[in-house]
DNA sequence: TCTGCTCTCGGGCATTTACTCACTTTCCGC
DNA sequence: GCGGAAAGTGAGTAAATGCCCGAGAGCAGA
């Protein structure tokens, strides 16, 4: 429960009486749906302009605000179809470009919030499993706070940062708070320093139920990690720059949950691939597998994640999409 | 094929290009999903500030920007929870107050119009049938552009004014348009002069195709008329003074697709019944009968309509959520 | 080719919104 | 009850937005 009392230690009162959530949405309707301006509403409201603006705010601030825009941006739909016509995708979003990385990446992280929100707004329980990364855990940021106790989120990779800080739990537990869903952690590291220790680790009965889950989830949410200079196993410290070198001389060009892959996809004959701790990959189209990842470093790992079939559905920007349809 | 001719002549130029769209919908996209200052919006798609406010705005005028709480304010969630509970309705909709009552028209129009967006979203074909009033009107206005050839839409009441005039196939066809249906008028006149009329016109072969359709529609939304002065079938000239006060005198309350009936939801014994050329009502809970109605006049119609399961939904504000609640 | 017409563009301005800052209130623990 | 911190409040201000207008481009018909 420790990491439950971080949560709340670091939203001491973000957790907003009702009521004022309720004033919030009012006035958020009021703003967008009738379209009133601020100082009418504080006029319905009965209070000042100023805080009918943070009334507003509020409740943008608290997701209650959901746009779409109802068109598909032609040069969009018209990459994502190509997408999941050359490369056989069951799924395929595409954002519309931006000026910088980071803002396709907000953008892509909105995208697979949206994706996430649909998915658990089921009513049979759905059985969520995460990966690591960082457009996960923008994801999870823009996800608004949806009631859904039926659902269960599994993590599909260690928890635990060489360091043995927890931090990778973060996600896991601000997702499942989110949306009031149990969650089952998995609290090993990536990868473990053995192939006997990751045998060990993963054999602990208390795993078991979390493991099993994790097997059967239909939902899978995958990040894609590089193998270059910046590839994420590196730099969080869980392979060393020798390992790394290794497997890239095998041909290595990307990595999910730890497991590095070639060109094609197929998983790198190493012994470093036997020390990951986490689930193994599948290619069965009955796990509905999700990739967000955009910028031009993940292209080749996701042209080689899509060619082995690694995962059946990728959300990206516009230009990653261009560049994985590119030569 | 002359209203279709009237359409196109009404809007001249309101048909863009379909690359203007696209740029409009990507500056709404960028505007409202990315954040985005008109300014930024400008640098990033290579235009004037005032060309990406315009590309924002006509994205909204197209109804492509659409806007949702995710919070269901409790007060409205609760009124809908109580109408449901004590009246037995399958569906309730509120909408928060306004301060006048032509605001709460739009707003409720505006559900009304998300309601059969996402009626006639479904892939299996509808029949969806119409009735007349200016909340359906107006929520006609809102819906966006849609494409499902595969939906059917008919009239359920006719189409005719006194005055031979055809203003009210403009609903009909306006939503046919839009969502590219297709349409099924009813061109007799609402009531008829004479009972031998009805029954005349009525029984035109041409019409049975559309009658079928009318009696077989899944999905029905219906006005409600009041029997008070301001009476639609009055001020439209379907009946004379004379006649109102009799059909009131014998209890009437309210009236749908030109049907008086008490407060009892009953339908009123006189011969202006036996006039009325629309479809019958109905109270079979397999057919989905919506009224989106608001307005202190409207509530004894509206208590009557319910309390005689002549509808199974209803959507409305909170003022007359709260009056149709009360003593 | 010219003329008249509409459409679009960009400048300027009024309105609306977002944000900062100083102040008040409220809620804690002591 | 008291001191302190955090949340809320209202004024003022900078930024962003919406809108009107005149100018110029594109186009149909004479």
């Amino acid at each position: 429960m420790r990491w439950m009392a971080l949560e709340v230690m670091k939203t001491p009162r973000s957790a907003q009486t009702p009521k004022k959530l309720d004033d919030a949405a009012r006035a958020a309707w009021l703003a967008y749906v009738a379209g009133k301006t601020q100082d009418e509403i504080a006029r319905l409201l009965g209070v000042s302009r100023q805080s009918a603006q943070r009334l507003v705010s509020q409740a943008m601030q608290a997701g209650l605000v959901k746009v779409r825009i109802d068109h598909p941006i032609s040069t969009c739909l018209d990459l994502s179809a190509r997408l999941q016509d050359r490369f056989g995708l069951a799924l395929c979003e595409v954002v519309p470009a931006l000026s910088s990385e980071a803002e396709a990446g907000q953008a892509v992280a909105h995208r697979l919030a949206d994706l996430i929100e649909d998915r658990l707004s089921a009513e049979a329980p759905v059985t969520l499993g995460i990966g690591t990364g960082r457009t996960l855990r923008a994801a999870v940021e823009h996800l608004p706070r949806i009631d859904c106790p039926q659902h269960r989120i599994v993590s599909l990779t260690g928890n635990v940062a060489p360091d043995g800080s927890t931090s990778y739990y973060n996600v896991l537990f601000t997702l499942g708070e989110k949306v009031t869903a149990q969650t089952f952690p998995l609290p090993v590291p990536v990868i473990a320093s053995t192939q006997s220790e990751r045998d060990a680790l993963l054999g602990q009965s208390t795993l078991a139920p979390a493991l099993r889950l994790a097997h059967g989830a239909q939902f899978r949410i995958m990040g894609i990690g590089t193998m270059d200079s910046a590839a994420p196993i590196l730099r969080d410290g869980f392979v060393d720059d020798a390992t790394l070198t290794r497997v890239r001389g095998k041909g290595a060009v990307g990595e999910i949950f730890g497991f590095p892959f070639d060109g094609e996809g197929a998983l790198i004959d190493d012994e470093v691939t036997g020390r990951v701790c986490s689930v193994a990959l599948t290619t069965e189209s009955a796990v509905e597998r999700i990739a967000a990842a955009h910028g031009r470093s993940k292209v080749p790992a996701l042209r080689a994640a899509i060619a082995g079939r690694l995962i059946s559905g990728l959300i990206t920007d516009e230009n990653t999409a261009a560049s994985l349809l590119g030569p």
